[in-house]
DNA sequence: AAAGTTTTTTAGCTTTGTCTAAAAATATTT
DNA sequence: AAATATTTTTAGACAAAGCTAAAAAACTTT
C-alpha cells in the first residue's frame, strides 16, 4: 500500500463517510465538508483519479474504487484506534478524542497500527460506537457490546442480558439495571475485572466481573 | 506557544542537537543532518529568523534564541515519551521506537502529551536514556536510574547499589550481579512487582521488587 | 596580500495545495 | 424551449518548502 499526503488522506475519508448516505459525492458537498473551496476540490479530484483511488467524470460527481475504500478503511482504522487509546488509557472524554485523533490518525506505520490494536486488545468498537477495521480492513456490523468490553464513560443502554437466571435478575433488580436502562462505566479495576457503573447523576456502584460479562449494551446515540 | 510546522520543527530539533557539540551552527552542518541542501537551509534560517526563534547574521553560523530552545524542549519532550511509550507499552525493541517517534513528535496537542506523561508515570528517561523534558521543558541532568524505572529490554549496566547491607550482597552475588555488570530487564509484572532480568544470552531469572528497587543503573551506550 | 578554495547566499524554477474570478456545463423555471 | 440559476471546471496566482546554478563572502594558502 502507497502512502499519501495528509491533504489526499482527508479527502478519501471525507468521501467514503459522504457517499454512505448518498450514492455518489458533489464537488459542493465535499467542499463544504472539508471548508475548502469546489475548485480545490475539482483539482484534487483528478489527482486521486490519476491515482486510482476514484472514478470521477467531469460534473458526474465520484465516489472511491475498491482501491479507494481499501485506503479509507487505514485511515478509519488508524483514526478509530486511536480514539480508543485516548479514551481507554489517556482518560479523554468521550467528546475530546475526535479532534486529537484527526492528527494522530496520519501517522501511517503499519507495525504501529498493528501493535497499537494489540496492546488495547483488538477493540471492536470505537468510543463512539463505531466499529474498527481490523489489520485487514474488515469492517463489523455493529453488534452489542458486553459491558467489559464498553469504554469508560461512554454513554450506553443495556439492551439484553445473556445469562436469565432468577439470581442474576434478583441482583439486576438490586442495582436497578433493566433492558432499556442507561450507563456509563466510570471505572474499570484490572485486578478482579470488576468495574464502577453509573446510573444518570447518581452516585457509581461496582459491579463484578460475572455480572459485566452477562450485560449487553448499545451505545447511546 | 505558537505552532509550528513539521518541517520548521525538524530544523529547530537539529539546531538544538548540534549546538550541543559546537557552540555555532553552520549551514552545511545542518544541511548535511537534514538530508538537504544549503540553500534549503539558508531559506529556513531567514524565516525562523523572522520568528524570533534563532539568532543569526548571514554568514555569521547560528544558534537558538531562548523562545527557540523552548520550542526545541517541546519537541523532545513529545519525541522521548512516544519512545517510552512505543518501547514500554507496545513492546518495540529500543531500536526501533526513533523512527515511529519522529512521526509521532508532530502532532502538538498539549493535553495529548501531558496525558501521555501521566499515563505512563512520568517518566524521566526515554529507553537510549536521554532525559525526557517535562511539562514546563525543564530537563534533569541525567543520573542513576533504579531499576524499576529501567525500560524494558534496554541494556543497561549496574552503576550502584543502594542498600549495603550483607544480605543484600549476598544476595547480589547468588544472583551474579555486581558493579559493571550489564542486563536487560525483560519483563516487569505489575501484581507484586516483580521482574524478569537477563544478563547476556544466559536464560532469564526473577528479581523482587525490594531487590529491584536498590539496583541502580546507567544506559549502556 | 593576492590567489585559490570553500562556504554561504541569492536568484529563479518546481511541486503541492490552496485561492479568486471567469467560463462552461448542467438544472430549474417560466 | 428559452431564460435564468446553480454547480462545476478552468485559468491564473500565491505560499511553503524544496531544488540547481551562479554570485558573493569568508577562509586558506602560498
Amino acid at each position: 500500500m502507497l502512502n499519501y499526503s495528509t491533504s489526499e488522506e482527508n479527502y478519501i475519508k471525507a468521501i467514503f463517510h459522504l457517499q454512505k448516505q448518498d450514492d455518489t459525492v458533489t464537488t459542493n458537498e465535499l467542499a463544504n465538508e472539508l471548508k475548502t473551496k469546489p475548485a480545490s476540490v475539482t483539482d484534487m479530484m483528478k489527482k486521486l483519479k490519476i491515482k486510482k483511488l476514484l472514478h470521477y467524470q467531469p460534473y458526474q460527481g465520484f465516489r472511491l474504487s475498491t482501491d479507494g475504500n481499501k485506503v479509507a478503511l487505514g485511515i478509519i482504522r488508524r483514526h478509530r484506534l486511536w480514539e480508543y487509546f485516548l479514551a481507554e488509557k489517556l482518560k479523554f472524554t468521550w467528546d475530546e478524542v475526535h479532534e486529537v485523533a484527526e492528527d494522530l490518525e496520519h501517522v501511517t506505520n503499519k507495525k504501529l497500527i498493528d501493535k497499537l490494536d494489540e496492546f488495547l486488545g483488538f477493540p471492536r468498537v470505537d468510543p463512539h460506537g463505531d466499529p474498527i477495521p481490523d489489520a485487514n480492513g474488515r469492517i463489523e456490523i455493529s453488534k452489542k457490546i458486553g459491558l467489559p468490553e464498553l469504554p469508560l464513560n461512554t454513554p450506553a443502554v443495556v439492551s439484553s442480558v445473556s445469562d436469565q437466571s432468577s439470581e442474576i435478575l434478583e441482583l439486576l433488580q438490586h442495582k436497578k439495571i433493566a433492558i432499556g436502562t442507561r450507563l456509563e462505566v466510570k471505572k474499570k479495576f484490572d485486578f478482579d475485572h470488576s468495574m464502577e457503573v453509573r446510573i444518570g447523576r447518581q452516585p457509581a456502584f461496582t459491579i463484578s466481573r460475572e455480572l459485566a460479562e452477562n450485560i449487553f449494551v448499545k451505545y447511546d446515540t
